[in-house]
DNA sequence: CGGTTCCGATGACAAATGTCAGCGGTCGCG
DNA sequence: CGCGACCGCTGACATTTGTCATCGGAACCG
C-alpha cells in the first residue's frame, strides 16, 4: 500500500482526487493538507511514501514544500501537480529532486501511474511540458534582472520599483531595457508578460 | 435521477468531479465535456437537468455556453463553478440565468447540494463570492473604455491598440487615462489589473 | 426641446519611460 | 594576472505616456 500526501487549496478538487486515487487498490491517501505549512507538518508527521503537490499553494509554493519535505522526510518522493505548465517551474522542480510533474489535463489513470512509478523510484514528467521546456530554453535573466522585473509585475512606476529594490530609479530602467530586450519585448509590461509565461519570474 | 452535463477542461479535475457526483445516490453524470462546443452539442443532444459550466474553457466563455444552454435547451438549468471567483464574472453569469455559483474551494457536500437546489429551481451563489461582488461594485468604464482597456491588457504600445481598435492614438490615450481615473489607478497597466481583478474586462 | 452621456478627435504640455554610452567595483575562472 | 559577467550608478536624449481643455456628432430621456 502506497501512502499518500495529497496537498491542493481547492477543496472541491483536493476531494475528489483524494477519492479518485482512493479507488485505486493499492493507494492510500493517508493525509490531505491545503496549504504548504500543512501538507509540511503532516508529511512530518505521517511520513508517507509519495508527496503529491499543487503547484501554486496559498502561502508556500510547491516546489519549496517538495525541497523542505526532501530534508525533512527521508523516503518520501514528491511530484508536483498543476493547471499552468510553465517551463521555468519544471525545471525548478526537477532541480529540487522532484520525481513527477503533470498537469491537471492529464487522466485519472496517468496520475495513479506515475504515483507509482515515483513511488518505485522513477521519474515521469509529461511529454507535452518537457518539450515546451527544451524548446524556451533557459532564462537570459540575471538574477537581478528577473527581481525588478518582478518588482516590475503589478504595473507600479519605475520610481516605486527603485524604492522596492533600493535601487535608483535609472538603475532600475537599465534592468527593465536590458531585461525587455534580452526576452524580445517592446516594453517591460510586456516584459513581465513574456518572463511569466515561461517561467521565468 | 438527476443528469447531469459536466464540462471542465482539465480530464484530471473532470474525472475525478464526475467520479464524486457519482457517488451520490440521486445524481448522473450522464454527459462530460472538455470544451465550450462540446458541452453545448452534448447538451442539445441529451438534455441533462443540470450543467455544470467551468467559467474558464478553451474555447468559450462559461457564461456564454450558459446563454446557448438556455436557448436551446429548455429545461435545463445552468451553474457555474470556478476557480477564479471575480465580482464581475458572478454579475454576467446570473444576468446570464445562470442559478448557481461557485468556488472550487467549496467542498464535494455543497456541490452536489448546489446542483440539487438548483434542479428544483432554486438559486445559489457563494457567500464569499456575493459579498465581494456587492462590494466591489459595478463596473464604472464605460464599454468603449472597456474594449481599450482589454487592448491594452498584454502591454502593448498606444499605437497599436489604437490601430487594433481603429482609433486614433490620442482617443485611445483618453479612454486609457479616464479609465484608470475611474478604476484608480496611476496608469493603464495597473487599471488592467485592478479590473482583471474586479472582473470588469 | 434641452440636458446628459457616450463616442471620437485634436492640440499642447508635463511626466514617465526606453535607450545608449560610459564609469567604477566585485567576483569567479582559466 | 587578465578577462568577462554582473552589479550599481550617472547623464543625456528621444520616445511614449498621461493629462487637460475643447470640439462636434449621435443617442437617449425627461
Amino acid at each position: 500500500m502506497i501512502k499518500i500526501l495529497l496537498a491542493e487549496d481547492e477543496h472541491l478538487i483536493r476531494g475528489a482526487l483524494a477519492a479518485l486515487l482512493g479507488l485505486e487498490e493499492d493507494l492510500d491517501v493517508t493525509a490531505q493538507a491545503a496549504t504548504g505549512a500543512e501538507a509540511l507538518s503532516m508529511a512530518r508527521a505521517l511520513r508517507p511514501d509519495v508527496a503529491v503537490l499543487d503547484l501554486q499553494l496559498p502561502d508556500i509554493d510547491g516546489v519549496a514544500v517538495a525541497t523542505a519535505i526532501h530534508a525533512d522526510v527521508p523516503g518520501c518522493h514528491t511530484m508536483i501537480v498543476t493547471s499552468h505548465g510553465r517551463p521555468g517551474h519544471l525545471k525548478r522542480a526537477l532541480a529540487a529532486g522532484v520525481r513527477g510533474f503533470l498537469p491537471k489535463t492529464v487522466s485519472a489513470q496517468v496520475l495513479a501511474d506515475v504515483v507509482r512509478t515515483v513511488h518505485s523510484g522513477g521519474r515521469y514528467v509529461d511529454p507535452q511540458l518537457a518539450a515546451d521546456a527544451i524548446s524556451a530554453g533557459d532564462s537570459p535573466l540575471t538574477p537581478r534582472e528577473a527581481d525588478v522585473l518582478e518588482l516590475a509585475a503589478d504595473g507600479a512606476p519605475v520610481e516605486e520599483i527603485a524604492r522596492r529594490a533600493s535601487l535608483t530609479p535609472g538603475t532600475v530602467r537599465n534592468y527593465l531595457s536590458s531585461a525587455a530586450g534580452k526576452v524580445g519585448a517592446a516594453n517591460r509590461h510586456e516584459a513581465v508578460r513574456i518572463a511569466r509565461r515561461l517561467g521565468w519570474i
